[in-house]
DNA sequence: CCATTGATTGTGCATTCTGCGCAATTTCCC
DNA sequence: GGGAAATTGCGCAGAATGCACAATCAATGG
């Protein structure tokens, strides 16, 4: 049975030189981290095929597409309409994410939006769906972090 | 000054494309997207040297990484301090990314962890950070809407 | 200790793609 | 209407790809 194929300490040698140049040729990349080129070819597929890389979609930037605004809305609902309120969400375009917390009725939605009317009108398009019962919207400021995963790729390619 | 170049239609197309074959050769998505090859060419050069894509890193799966778990933890720190805590908490390799939401004191945590121990420990971990005040997790349990830009590529890609 | 399986490597080759340049349009904006 | 910028078509030398095959190498289990 395919098990959720993990990275090994190569795929994570590979990924990092891909972090570092993403457009990067086959043979680019097997003399960057150090493997042959057909050790490279079969491991990009496997990386493409297995479920190790997430869709290409993540490294668009929102704020380039025109949404600079973007807001996290936490969101009480009732139980029992989980699903229909998980559908109805995933019905509006500025929401980018929705993650299901522990608490059983809690979510936490990722929006985005053009301008603080923009995010106003999508804010009551969420608290207007059916089964919704509670938001509380925060606006995100500033990235005191921004997102890497590097730390973490570095410590699984020294095995 | 150099305006956070905007996508355009054409872009969106082109990014829709590369969505569905990330690893698609130069012409591959020409044909695709209805363009000539030297514009593919040029788009794809001004999409990496803008600030249009994020970093690759974003493509990896935390959990094929090994780190099953993800949570928010929300925190709430002494104002005065904010930068130091952003660089305490940017040591920490189990941090993906901070967000400052509005509020001035509040900040939202994208940790992940191998297993609910370790998960306690990166959460003691953030709370012993000088200039946090209050911290409280919750576990993500589900994926009710995966992460998905298509929707508004879409509108950016019809005009 | 040895056999088997799977991954890695080196090599080779025909085909395809890339990275450029250049000239001709076409499009967009003032 | 005019001018700048983007797009397009074309070509070419060099590079990369995709694939096959055989030889190592490493880990596993009997």
């Amino acid at each position: 049975m395919p098990k959720p194929e993990r990275i090994d300490p190569t795929d994570a040698r590979l990924l990092l030189a891909l972090t570092e140049h993403p457009r990067a040729t086959t043979v680019a990349l097997a003399e960057q981290s150090g493997l042959s080129r057909n050790t490279v070819q079969a491991r990009l597929a496997s990386l493409d095929g297995g479920a190790k890389l997430r869709s290409f979609e993540r490294r668009v930037d929102p704020t380039a597409l025109g949404y600079p605004l973007t807001a996290f809305v936490t969101t009480q609902v009732t139980q029992r309409r989980l699903d229909q309120v998980a559908e109805a969400l995933a019905a509006v375009p500025e929401v980018l994410q929705v993650h299901g917390l522990s608490g059983e009725t809690d979510l936490l939605v990722h929006v985005v939006a053009t301008d603080a009317d923009d995010l106003y009108r999508v804010a009551g398009q969420i608290l207007g769906i059916p089964g919704v019962e509670r938001t509380n919207t925060a606006l995100v400021m500033r990235q005191l972090v921004d997102y890497r995963l590097t730390p973490l790729l570095r410590r699984a390619a020294e095995q």
